[in-house]
DNA sequence: GGCGGTTGGGTTATCGTTAAACCAAATTGG
DNA sequence: CCAATTTGGTTTAACGATAACCCAACCGCC
C-alpha cells in the first residue's frame, strides 16, 4: 500500500494520480496539455491538481526531459547599475517564457569566475551568458569548450571569438571619446581609471583613447591604480592624485560614471569650475538617471535592450537578426547614445 | 555494450566510471569526499573525472538527495538599486555556500508573484525569500502555506506573520520622519507618492507621516497617483501637480529618493530654494551614492545587511540571533541611517 | 581458529518526471 | 463485415545521481 499524501510532505505526480485514479502518464499530460485525454477526465485531474496544491517538479521533469528551464548569467556584480540594468533586460526576455536566469556575480575575480562556471554547469543550464572582459582561466575556457552549449558573450565586443556576441567595441568607445575631444580643441587630457588589469573593457577603452590622441599628435597623461575601487571614491582619490602631482588638463576621461562623479566631488572641493577650467567625460550613462543636473559628459549605453538580445540570442539559438554595426549617436548636448548591438555571423554554421 | 563518452554530450558519472574502471558509486563517494575509498583509486578517479571535463548534474543529485541549492529570492526589480542593493547581500552570503539564488522580479504585481512562486516552487528550492509589502493573492498564499517550507519576510516588519522576517516598520518610519518635521518647526506639510495601492510598505510609511503629523496638529497635503511610476519623472511630474494647485508647504516627504530627486528638479525649475524655502525628504538612501552634492534628507537603509540576515535566516533556519528592536541613528546632518533586524520568535518552536 | 572490526568497494532501490512504445475499445470506410 | 484508424489511456524504461545496505578480504587478538 503506498504511502497516502501528507502534508508534511509537497504533492506529487503519484499523489494525484491515486487520488484521480488515474496513472501518473495521464496526469503528466494533462498537466502539460499534450497527448489524448477526455475532457472529462482533464478537467478533473485538473481540478485535483489544483486543490491538492500540486506543483510539478521541474528538477525531475529536466532531468527527465533534459531540457532546462535554466540560463546562466556571469556578470561582475549585481549591485552595479550597469550590470543590474542588463540583468533587468534579460529577465524580461527569460520569464515570460518560463525560462530563470541563474546569477553569478565575478566581481571580475577570474577565480571566482572559474568556480561559479563549474557551479553553474552543474545545474545542466539551457544556456550561458558570460560577460567578457575579464581574464579568463583556463579552467573557465576548457569548461566553456566541454560543455555543449555555446555561451553568449555580453559587453565585450572586440574579440567576438566563436558563439553569439552582444557587446559593443570598447576600443572604438575609446576613440570615439578622443575625437570628441579634438574635435572639441583640447590641448591637454588625462584618463583616470582603476583596476584595468581585471576590467580588460575598461583598458581597451583606455587604450583607444589615448591611441586616438597619440594619433593626432596630443599627450594624454594616465593616472591609474590596481587596488583602488571604481567607485566614486576611487575617482575621488585619483583625481586629487593628479591634482596634486601636475597641471591641470583640459579634460578628463573617466572609466566610468561613478569614478567620475568622484572625480568632480574632488574638482569642485578643490574650487576647479567644470566645464569652465576642466571637461569630464565618464562613460555609461547611468549618473544621468540620478543626478539633479550634471556637468558631466558620457557616453549612454543601452544595457537593458543588450540584455534582451543576449536573452534571445540564448533561447532562439540561432534565428537572431543578422550582425549591425556600430552606431554613435549623438544625444542632447553633453550625452552620447552608444546604440548597438553586433553577432557574429558564426552561429548559424553551427 | 554502453555508448562511450561523445564530446557532443556532457560526461555522465557513467561516463568517469568506465573510463576509470570501477562503479559509479566509487565516482560519487571520491567527488564527495564521503565513504572508504582508497588513496589511489581516489586520485586515479578525481584525475579522469577531471580530464574529462565531468560536472556532476546537481539536478539529479538534488533530486535524489531531495536537497537542492535554489534559494527562491522574490524582490519587485532587479535594477531598482534598493533591491539590487539586497540581492547582493543575499549572494554574498548563498554564493560562499554552494547555494544559488533564484530570483523572481514581480514589480509589486500580485498576479505576476502568484506565478513566479509556481514557478520557484516547482525548482523545489531550499529556501524561499519574499519581499513583502504588496497585496497577496490567494494562490499566492495557498501556495506559500503547503509548500512545507518556511518563506523568510523581508522588507515589511509590520505584520511578521509566521516564520522569520527581516525588514523594518515602515509605520515607525513614517512616524519618525513626521517627528523630524515637528522638532524643525514646520508649520505645513506634503506627502508625495505613486502607486500606493501597490506597495504596502510605501503605503504605511505614509500612514505613520500623515498621522503623526495630525497627533501634533499639523495637516498634511496628500499628492499621490495610482498611475505615475514610481521613480524621479513621477516625483517631478506630482511636484509640479503641486506647485500649480496650492500653497508652498514647508517641507514634503517623498515615497523614496527617486521620486525626490525628480521633485528637487520640479522646484528649481521653478525657482524655488531648497531647503530655504521648501525642506526634502526622501527615502532609502540610494541618492547619497551618486550625487555630488544634495539637499535631501533621507533614511538611509542598511540594504545590504538586510539581504545578508535573510539569507542566513534561509540557510541557518532557526540558528539567529535573538530579535532586535529598531535602532534609527541620526547621522551626519541631513541624514539618518536606520539600522534594524527583526526575527519573531514562532522560527524555534517549529 | 573463530570472532569482531575495519577497509574498499559493489548492488539495489529510489528520487519525480517524461519519452516512447503499447494496447483495448470505439469509430470509421469501403 | 472486416481492416484501418482514432480515442483514451497504461506500461516500461530511462534521466543522473545518492541512500542504504551488502559483501569479500584482511587484520588483530584472545
Amino acid at each position: 500500500m503506498s504511502q497516502s499524501h501528507s502534508d508534511r510532505r509537497p504533492a506529487t505526480i503519484s499523489d494525484v494520480a491515486e487520488a484521480a485514479g488515474v496513472s501518473r502518464m495521464t496526469v503528466s499530460k494533462v498537466l502539460r496539455g499534450t497527448g489524448h485525454i477526455s475532457a472529462a477526465t482533464r478537467n478533473r485531474v485538473a481540478q485535483i491538481a489544483e486543490a491538492m496544491g500540486y506543483v510539478p517538479s521541474l528538477l525531475a521533469g529536466a532531468l527527465s526531459s533534459q531540457t532546462s528551464p535554466l540560463v546562466g548569467v556571469l556578470i561582475p556584480s549585481v549591485s552595479d547599475q550597469v550590470y543590474s540594468e542588463v540583468l533587468a533586460g534579460i529577465n524580461a526576455v527569460l520569464t515570460p517564457r518560463g525560462f530563470f536566469s541563474l546569477i553569478g556575480e565575478t566581481f571580475f575575480d577570474p577565480a571566482n569566475e572559474a568556480r561559479l562556471v563549474r557551479m553553474m554547469l552543474s545545474m545542466k543550464p539551457a544556456g550561458l551568458i558570460v560577460s567578457g572582459g575579464l581574464p579568463q582561466t583556463d579552467e573557465t575556457a576548457h569548461l566553456l569548450r566541454t560543455c555543449c552549449l555555446r555561451p553568449v558573450k555580453l559587453w565585450d565586443g572586440d574579440a567576438p571569438g566563436s558563439g553569439a556576441t552582444v557587446g559593443m567595441s570598447h576600443l572604438a568607445v575609446g576613440n570615439a571619446a578622443a575625437q570628441l575631444c579634438l574635435d572639441a580643441g583640447f590641448r591637454s587630457a588625462c584618463y583616470i581609471g582603476a583596476q584595468l588589469q581585471l576590467d580588460l573593457c575598461a583598458n581597451r577603452r583606455k587604450e583607444g583613447f589615448v591611441a586616438g590622441l597619440d594619433r593626432a599628435g596630443l599627450p594624454c597623461r594616465v593616472m591609474t591604480d590596481p587596488a583602488l575601487p571604481r567607485t566614486a571614491h576611487g575617482g575621488q582619490t585619483l583625481t586629487e592624485r593628479l591634482l596634486q602631482t601636475g597641471p591641470l588638463p583640459e579634460v578628463i576621461q573617466y572609466l566610468n560614471d561613478d569614478m567620475a562623479i568622484g572625480g568632480l566631488r574632488a574638482l569642485f572641493a578643490a574650487g576647479i569650475a567644470v566645464p569652465e577650467k576642466v571637461s569630464v567625460i565618464g562613460f555609461n550613462g547611468t549618473s544621468h538617471r540620478h543626478a539633479l543636473q550634471t556637468r558631466l559628459t558620457t557616453f549612454e549605453v543601452p544595457l537593458r535592450e543588450m540584455g534582451e538580445l543576449a536573452a534571445r540570442a540564448v533561447i532562439e539559438g540561432a534565428d537572431i537578426p543578422p550582425p549591425a554595426l556600430f552606431v554613435p549617436h549623438l544625444l542632447r548636448g553633453n550625452t552620447f547614445r552608444w546604440s548597438h548591438n553586433a553577432f557574429d555571423g558564426t552561429g548559424a554554421s553551427s
